[in-house]
DNA sequence: TCTATTGTTCCTAAATTCCGAACTAACGAA
DNA sequence: TTCGTTAGTTCGGAATTTAGGAACAATAGA
């Protein structure tokens, strides 16, 4: 297993932060890791949104979040541990990831939150495969 | 030839913005279109940040920067005119768009400006097609 | 050992992006 | 009117990127 890669702060651009970001996903997981005061394991992110999310696609986003940038992931034992890098982006670039978590919150906010029973219906459909 | 689709305001959303302004010419665009207090026909964008963009292209660019709800596009005879929708971005996502063109500025200040002997080694190699 | 758990890699289909060529639309001149 | 120019769009096909199932690797506990 390839060791993880994280760029140096310098290295991080606006492009790969927004592209990162720019994931509906991608953007849930990040806020709930950036909101919370402890790391989090990336299985806690199988549903997102009540979405499910395959584990083999949860690795290619925590990928492209690392390798943006935005969050520091250090295995232990079995499982990885999942950090925000804030306080450095907040340095490089004052202000932007606050703007974006609250951006995410604002459109959260309005839209209701969507019935159990409701959902199914909402839901993309599944793309087949071959 | 289609007429211009322009999102309203409150279907405009976080993921739509920051994807137009994940890709390096759109945010280069939107920088200037947002920091003129004219408006910018397309044509003035068929070189950005010293790279020659095919105009077909770039029309794909103005189109996304569009549909995300980021400019607004009008036609004046035979060119278009283009202006920020910064205000009402602003009113439904504070601080969003300031961070980010924020950001931007202090990347391009972090890297020396091309000299232009030096400028062709340092652009991407065009693709090669059938 | 064997088994369970967590996450990664591989592979292929689908979606998206790029850009040259052909096109449309507005305008001015003859 | 027709021709020519300019500004931008659309089309079509190739290249790139993404999604997710299957197989895999790594760790831990029994």
């Amino acid at each position: 297993m390839r060791p993880l890669f994280h760029p140096s702060i310098d290295d991080v651009t606006v492009e790969a932060i927004l592209h990162a970001l720019s994931d509906p996903v991608r953007v849930a997981i990040f806020a709930r890791i950036a909101g919370s005061d402890c790391s989090q394991s990336c299985s806690n992110f199988l549903t997102v949104s009540e979405k499910a999310v395959p584990k083999s696609t949860l690795s290619q986003h925590f990928k492209a979040l690392r390798e943006a940038g935005l969050i520091r992931g250090e295995r232990r034992g079995v499982e990885m541990h999942n950090s925000p890098r804030c306080a450095e982006i907040e340095r490089r670039f004052p202000g932007l990831i606050s703007a974006i978590v609250n951006a995410h919150k604002v459109q959260s906010a309005g839209k209701p939150p969507p019935l159990p029973t409701a959902a199914a219906g909402r839901r993309k459909a599944p793309r087949r495969r071959g």
